[in-house]
DNA sequence: CTATTATATTCAATTTTTTGCATATTGTCA
DNA sequence: TGACAATATGCAAAAAATTGAATATAATAG
């Protein structure tokens, strides 16, 4: 069981690039959909799935289709366990705190219920 | 306390190279000269120390310096916990598996000893 | 079927990294 | 001092990664 540094090395490679850990980040709680992930880097759509391509292509992402929406999330275990490691456990944010805010004009399905969760008590009161 | 992921990617990335690795796992249970790592890699001197450069300067490796010889080591423990993600727990090897079996040529003091030390029971028996 | 929306692919230009090689530096010994 | 041995530096060529932008595909609604 010695180490292929090679394909060590090929698989850092990919984790290190700041937008790409963004995007792992953003997805290592739960899966979020292609349209979040564009809001959150603010980067022109083809560059986003891009990113999204090459992290798929060495089977560190898997996709699921809803749809035209497709979301994205880790591939597996060993790969969160690596985020951990370089980013720091996932710490569970207050709802002001949470970097969704700056999602919820993000068209997608599963953002509209977002926006209407943290809207409704506005006018509630 | 949010993270900077240019910042994050930036010091991955010099890990994320195989020569740079096989350095970096060499040294990491205990400091190794520069000769020993020029055998290790096998590659010209002048290649090994641009890499024991590039780790110095980015602060990843530390260099201590006896007469001719250099010696590099990790520069802390948050490099090694790192590493030890990366490349797994170090494992303390048998004698007869040990790595250093194939440095036993380098003309280093600490090699010449250590050739010693594996040579004499060949002849004591 | 056509239009629209979400996402993907392709490709070339740019930038960065890697590598090879010549040369420089530094310490030691005679 | 001069010669040698170990290591470092500088620089250019080659290779690879990054980015931007045009275009393609696929799902859905009408």
């Amino acid at each position: 069981m010695s180490i292929n540094y090679e394909e060590t090395a090929n698989k850092i490679k990919l984790l290190a690039h700041p937008e790409r850990l963004r995007i792992l980040d953003a997805i290592r709680r739960e899966s979020e959909c292609v349209c979040h992930l564009i809001a959150l880097l603010n980067k022109p759509q083809p560059y986003v799935s891009q990113q999204l391509s090459l992290l798929r292509k060495a089977g560190i992402i898997e996709d699921e289709k809803d749809g035209l929406n497709v979301y994205y999330r880790l591939a597996d275990r060993e790969i969160a366990n690596w985020l951990d490691d370089i980013l720091g456990e996932v710490v569970d944010e207050q709802p002001e705190m949470s970097q969704h805010k700056k999602l919820v004009t993000c068209p997608c399905p599963k953002c509209e219920t977002e926006a209407e969760v943290m809207v409704e008590p506005m006018f509630a009161q």
